[in-house]
DNA sequence: AAAATAAGTGGAACCGGTACACTTTTATGT
DNA sequence: ACATAAAAGTGTACCGGTTCCACTTATTTT
């Protein structure tokens, strides 16, 4: 195990001063002869040198790291989400501590105080919902927030990238309608969370236009964890008059819900038509090929980075950015006409 | 946007020395009066003071940090490794740097110098097979490297944690056999990865063991990335004498196997009987619900984790690691017994 | 009561880079 | 050839923490 080499011993071994290697280390921060430059690199090659970043970060503020925070990483819509966050950070040269909550707000506390104390430039986000406070404080500091997925409506001076919630939900629910279901049910995101309401909204008006009558019990909220989903799905399926249709519109819940449709033995879309907020290559994979709302997961992910390198980057810009991408409904094999049974 | 207050600023505000707000910082660092501690504390709070990590990192390595190299996140099987990894580290206070490589190790390279500037602690990254003198100086240079789901066999001196990749496709092949299969395929990763070597030579162990003959075109190597996977279930499918039975030891590759079997319009388990690597909740909602080798990532993540920390916390040791956990064969309705057609 | 010990605090060097102000060398113009 | 400007290079303060050491004051010990 070497001691790790410094400028210093560069210098030294190169018989210059610190302040050449420096500049040979940033060109363009001052003028250095050729011949110099090419004596100082060969010796930082052979003493293996690289320099510190933390070192470097001390004297400004590091536009070189990004904090990604995400409820969940093993939910395949936010792992291609960092995927992608990772590839556009990383195409600018910016690194990406990632970090998740597990959705527990305690836990976000906890990995919002470290970025700060890492003075992280930027952060892209799916907030619980709580810790106002320090998000707030968050962009007093400085620091570039950006909400994806996800919103707070008592925080509207955040930047916020999301799919078309409303939209999504409305033209799914619109789809099952124009296949003659008239009792349609949906699951949903907690009625707290942004998501959750505006897709209910979506639904809310697609059923409206379609003339059919809203009942609050074809209606759920499932938790983004654990097996609220399928829990929802039985409650659905147990009611007087059940739904031919089932739009499933909490990403988080989808395989818990259709886990639980399969044990009870549901024929899609003969009994039940379904159309789930999921866009993983098995979706296409099921028997029947399921008809999905397709998020542009690289929109979110290009946005994401953008906005959240934007201060840095000078663009500081006045009013929050909401950036809504339209989701796409891509029709397979999951919804089927109504059977007229009565 | 307020102005950053410093470890100085603190000092200044409650009347103390610097020397005293950083005791206060690091207990057990040095006596600090209960008073005067009560009092430095009521000031950090009511300036917002949170002290700088890299301030902090530049007078020690940093074993606060640790890096994950991942060749693709999108992957659910990378996904759930860098969900639990993170866990695993947050618990420890440890932030993770994630950085992905797309299997490219040019990428590669670049990553692990940004990672060698950090000055991480420790490493855990599934890599290329590439970049030899790179892993190599990591390790020169006091990091902890962690290699994990794969190895580089010229880099012996390196940890490893994986699945014992040999007993489970072993063991997989020996279910196909004991139905009756004679013609087994698999698909297997490069040849050139430790992983694709290892569970082809447990595939061979299980031939050998039940007397049946080894053909060299029921073997295909299927690389990592693209649409490799699909086309090597084709060529398989194509050959004079195809197999009844088949496994997908690519983890990377599976859903594109089956989708291409599946517009093939292959029969499954009645035509071909199918075992794959690959324990994402979908499997089971597939029809039939797939027959898995389920690796059991949580203790991947955490070996990982207490490697690529090992030396950082003096548990320093002379002989590298090489951890394998076993893999469970989960049996479900994707293996038939074969027909004896002749 | 004097001496030894412990507790609390402050001053300043240090970590490894960056950048400003400055000096020395080389090139340019007439 | 000489003045002058541009280029190349140097010294050093600084970023924001940590820590060693010296110093003062309070507490014990005999």
């Amino acid at each position: 195990m070497q001691k790790q080499p410094t400028i210093r011993d560069v210098a030294q071994a190169a018989g210059v001063s610190v302040a050449v290697v420096s500049r040979v280390l940033n060109p363009g921060s001052g003028p250095v002869a050729e011949a110099t430059r090419g004596r100082v690199n060969d010796v930082m090659k052979n003493l293996g040198y690289h320099p510190r970043t933390a070192a470097r970060e001390l004297k400004f503020g590091p536009p070189t790291t990004l904090g990604l925070l995400l409820a969940d990483v093993s939910n395949p819509f936010f792992a291609r989400l960092a995927d992608r966050v990772v590839q556009e950070a990383h195409a600018r040269g910016i690194q990406v501590l990632l970090m998740t909550t597990q959705e527990d707000d305690q836990l976000e506390s906890e990995r919002l105080a470290t970025l700060i104390e890492r003075r992280v430039s930027g952060i892209i986000a799916t907030p619980t919902g709580n810790n106002l406070a320090i998000w707030k404080q968050l962009q007093d500091l400085g620091t570039d927030v950006v909400f994806v997925d996800r919103s707070i409506p008592s925080l509207p001076e955040v930047d916020v990238v999301s799919i078309d919630n409303f939209e999504s939900a409305r033209s799914a629910t619109a789809l099952l309608a124009a296949h003659g279901h008239r009792r349609i049910g949906i699951i949903s995101g907690p009625a707290a969370s942004s998501t959750g309401r505006d897709r209910i909204a979506g639904y809310r008006q697609a059923l409206e236009t379609a003339g059919l009558e809203q009942d609050e019990l074809l209606i759920r909220h499932a938790a983004f964890r654990g097996s609220a989903g399928g829990d929802a799905a039985s409650a659905l399926l147990s009611i007087e008059e059940p739904p031919t249709a089932l739009v499933v519109a909490n990403t988080a819940q989808v395989t818990e819900v259709l886990r639980r449709l399969s044990h009870a033995g549901i024929d899609i879309p003969g009994t039940l038509s379904v159309i789930v907020f999921e866009d993983s290559p098995w979706t296409e994979l099921m028997t029947p090929a399921l008809t999905i709302v397709r998020q542009p997961i690289d929109l979110l992910a290009r946005h994401s980075v953008q906005l959240a390198l934007s201060n840095t980057q000078g663009k500081a810009s006045g009013e929050p950015k909401i950036i809504r991408v339209a989701a796409e409904l891509v029709e397979r094999s999951s919804v089927a006409r109504v059977h007229f049974t009565k």
